[in-house]
DNA sequence: GGCTGGCACTCCAAATCTCGGGGTGCCAAA
DNA sequence: TTTGGCACCCCGAGATTTGGAGTGCCAGCC
């Protein structure tokens, strides 16, 4: 049973451990609450902790370290209310100017600002529209019997590919297929994509199966690839000093598809969320922790945003930094999406 | 002065250190040849190549350890005539399926290719054409007020940035726009992008200052941004066990514009190049050395091929590696340029 | 009953020491 | 010019020591 006290000692022991790296002893926990308990109430306490689980200990008669379980409880408390100071506000605001660019811009340099913000890895996705529309179909011709497709969604994301033609057609025939297909599908989903009422020829087909089939692949995924920030930093933590782990680091952060995994197991839904150590069943995250948030507008148009690093990781300072820059974008993606 | 013999040790000692990690002690060279020699002739020998530069010791009575003169001699008999084994060539040409894949797809795959080929991280860029030319203008409206304007180079490269308008302007309009944007200026230069005959509206002459900037930022850039691949590779090299040393290579590999300064300095000019260590005046090269080749053709469109590693790599193999593909990739791009 | 001081005991990490092997340099002789 | 021989160097891998931080438990005190 988690006592009030015994949780100010498991508290102590996760922040003591944040910030010295080493299992913490029974006395530094005494000492660091002036002599109002003594060391030696303070472990049996800590017998209790690793009793149920709260922290294990390296070998016997070593201090403890908290357990994915300690760690979860310690993170519990600052989920409730996750209010950044309003200086580190206003600082952030500062570092945010978001003058006249794209989305991916932005998500970057809102990751950049988390990053330093926070003195960690920082990771985004550009907002993502929830429904897939076409904008814009564009016919390019490349060389000879080659032309490029561009396909312009919703919310400015495009798509492109190149087709290859049997048979040389003039640059002018193109134009007029875009034109055509634009003004036939524009504003369509994917699924509305073939009216079988217009009259297409070959190629028209052709051009509206492919676009057809790039937007479905697009309707598929939930995230658009995370931008990560700030590894550097990352490289400071002790606990990279490991060949092993920082190995184990490098494989996530590398491939980005590991990554967006990861980081769709954790989301799921509005919120802020954090995924400690094992809790995400991929082993090379045992030794990291990943704080991320949904923003944007349900319906409408979304992406996340989070900051990755060691689990002995800043939690108290980094949620609600991750939720103030969250919400910072929510914002911003409510400005720029008609509404 | 490097005498035929002196040359035969300098080269048993790299190769030598290359397969075992470790400094090379004159037994270990009389042995391979076989009593020919005796350790005591190697040594005197030894004694020469340290003293000319070529070879450092760890300390006194330790073996050698080539030095970046050492690795440049004994690298510059693969750059003669580098070929590669035929098997080698064919199991190349199986694995690099470019069908319907655009540029980056290609390139992406060659550097994989390159990267199976030689164990160790291969870097690529994209064929970039060295004339920047105007092949199509595409204003698509993305909310009120902003819109985005799209612009296809010669061969294919896409450049976009958004515009914010002060009126709102009908997409019709936009349409007319671009229509005879194109019509102006096809297949045109930076330079010639203003045409003081042409009666334009002020949003016209805005579009066409926007369009110019980013073509004259496109010119100045001399190769595209690198694609890396296969760093996982290379986390099985002894020396980065080394934290310092992993260290150094991920700040060199994570931030693409040192990267891409260094491919800058090194590849100048067709033909394959060795960057060896120190040679490179970077000092995070220091424990590494690059293999680059340009590829394609000149006055048409170039890019760079190569593979990054500790400076132990193994030049007499990755040589010929690269440039096999270089020559694959040059006429992939001979094939799909318009003569 | 909960808290505390004290004591014996454990374990690790760093420092020191030892020792064997691989290596050299030099010399005298072939 | 090459070679065998010899004395010597130096590193790296164990083995050993030692000090400190920590625990568990117990008996006494509030």
């Amino acid at each position: 049973m988690l006592t009030a006290r015994r949780e100010s000692v498991l508290n102590a022991i996760v922040e003591g451990h944040i910030d010295t790296v080493t299992p913490v002893g029974s006395r530094h926990i005494a000492r660091k609450w002036g002599r109002t308990l003594s060391p030696a109430t303070v472990r049996s306490e800590m017998a209790a902790l690793e009793q149920e689980g709260y922290i294990t200990r390296p070998h016997t008669s070593a201090g403890g370290l908290p357990t994915d379980l300690g760690y979860r409880t310690y993170v519990r408390q600052f989920l409730a209310n996750p209010t950044l100071g309003p200086k580190e506000r206003s600082r952030v605001r500062q570092s945010l100017v978001h003058v006249s660019m794209d989305q991916e811009g932005w998500a970057r340099s809102a990751a950049e600002a988390l990053s330093r913000l926070t003195g960690s890895l920082a990771v985004t996705t550009v907002p993502k529209p929830s429904q897939v529309r076409l904008k814009h179909i564009e016919l390019v011709p490349v060389q000879d019997l080659m032309v490029m497709t561009l396909v312009v969604l919703w919310g400015a994301k495009i798509l492109r590919q190149m087709i290859s033609l049997e048979r040389n057609v003039p640059s002018s025939e193109l134009t007029r297929v875009s034109n055509k297909l634009n003004h036939l599908f524009e504003g369509v989903a994917p699924s509305d994509l073939e009216d079988p009422a217009a009259e297409l020829s070959p190629l028209e087909e052709n051009v509206v199966r492919l676009v057809k089939g790039l937007m479905e692949e697009e309707e598929q995924r939930d995230l658009e690839d995370p931008l990560v920030e700030g590894l550097q930093q990352l490289f400071e933590q002790p606990e990279l000093a490991e060949a092993e782990i920082l190995r184990d680091m490098l494989e996530i952060l590398e491939e980005k598809d590991r990554l967006k995994n990861i980081m769709e197991q954790v989301h799921s839904g509005p919120g802020i969320r954090v995924a400690i150590g094992g809790e995400v069943r991929v082993s090379r995250m045992r030794h990291f922790s990943l704080i991320v948030s949904e923003y944007g507008i349900s319906d409408q148009a979304k992406g996340v945003i989070g900051v990755f690093g060691p689990k002995r990781m800043a939690y108290r300072h980094n949620i609600p930094a991750v939720n103030y820059l969250a919400h910072l974008m929510s914002d911003a993606v409510q400005e720029s999406f008609p509404r």
